[in-house]
DNA sequence: GAGTGGTCTAGACCACGAA
DNA sequence: TCGTGGTCTAGACCACTCG
């Protein structure tokens, strides 16, 4: 009679040993077992679990982390990384200097309730029409406008980031999610294009209507591979500057 | 007295072991010992050279693998993995339809020897008005014109390319580098703006002076980081597309 | 001091690929 | 068939963190 894993009936069997605990760990990640920040159980303890040597573990254990989505620390133990990508600004555009990575500032110019629009609704995988909040934004760096946002979130879900009041806001909104509602951003994929501002975005930008402005689509997802934001952003095309770096 | 490990005599000896020998890996590989395709040593000889047990190696291998410098399979052998990053026409510009992944189209406009450009100059890390091999290609899919290159290549290294007879040039060039000077393409660095375009450039791209098109400057490095070519790219700004996964 | 992950070793068996 | 890497185990000792 063999063994039986239990830990591991959901896994496909034909998998190694490793593979199938990974893919449970990873599972069990995104449908948020432990919090970022909070620890895993000890190595000893998952191995008995899973019912593995602590070396076939630690293999699987130092893959997550070099993925990016555990941390492990000696003396602290294993948590969930909290993703923490780079601000879009930051990345995408060139700031006056070089150098500091100032939290560039935002201010609300609007937040409402609306019937989500067909591409906004397609993103965020909610029917035409559904309600959703939209907040349109402008971050600046030491005064000067770089960025001009819309975000959108679905309801009923975010009900109580259109409650909570503006001033109290920071202007990195995912740390507002997890605070509001405990919603932790995993990944998200962002499109660039290039189109012409329309009047409203070239005012706000202090560029004029139809110069070229360089448009961010981004998704943002949960750890569970929940859709729960879209945003579109302009910033002026004569600001934009990207490096990749090629493996 | 302590047992020297000669292998790794030029490495940090505060390092845990399997740092040292991925360093030291890591410099054999940059320097070349190794052709891509051939293989490296087995793992007993290698663990034999370096006076490590075969698991800690291992470890070493792996995330050589993982980082992608490295291809192990099973039965064949370690070998030097060859970079092949996919063409930026490709990675930043829509395509006719969707799909297949083709070659696209490269028709050489002119080749020849001149003084480098400042720029271009700084970014081949030649001297000022050193001469090198100047290419200026335009490169379509279907016959539809989508990207305008000029390449710069330092000389006396690049003289066999700017030699050979330009119909025996494919249509991508790391290849021919490798096939006429044994040089192997290891990373790049690309960096993108948006511009306007220039006369010469609009008129082979079929679109009107001063509109706006996306500019590709890419700095090419062997896997001995050394600089090889530098490239700009100008491409209209309305068939850019680039999309970002975020961790 | 107790518990955590980090490093390192030794050895067994399996699956793949080339000769 | 033989050598390669792939998988898995067992156990030792060290270094860091925290109460």
């Amino acid at each position: 009679m063999t063994k039986e894993r239990s830990a591991l009936s959901q896994t496909d069997g034909r998998l190694p040993l490793h593979a199938r605990v990974k893919d449970d760990l990873l599972r069990r990640i995104r449908a948020g077992a432990w919090r970022p920040g909070e620890p895993l159980p000890a190595e000893p303890a998952l191995a008995a679990e899973y019912d593995i040597s602590l070396g076939t573990l630690r293999r699987v254990l130092a893959e997550l982390a070099s993925e990016g989505l555990l941390d492990r620390r000696q003396g602290r133990g294993t948590t969930v990384r909290r993703a923490s990508f780079h601000d879009s600004l930051f990345r995408f555009f060139r700031l006056g200097d070089g150098g500091e990575a100032r939290v560039p500032e935002s201010r609300i110019i609007g937040r409402d309730i609306e019937a989500a629009p067909d591409d906004v609704a397609s993103a965020l995988l909610v029917d035409d029409g559904a309600d959703v909040v939209h907040v349109h934004r402008v971050r600046s760096i030491d005064g000067r406008p770089l960025l001009v946002e819309d975000i959108w979130l679905p309801l009923p879900r975010f009900a109580p980031f259109a409650q909570a009041a503006l001033d109290t806001l920071g202007p990195l909104l995912y740390p507002e999610y997890e605070r509001l509602l405990g919603v932790v951003i995993g990944s998200a994929k962002e499109q660039l294009s290039v189109t012409s501002a329309d009047v409203a975005t070239a005012d706000l930008l202090g560029c004029e209507e139809g110069s070229p402005v360089v448009q961010i689509e981004r998704t943002a997802l949960t750890h569970a591979d929940e859709t729960v934001e879209f945003r579109r952003s302009h910033g002026r095309a004569d600001a934009f500057h990207y490096q990749v770096e090629i493996r």
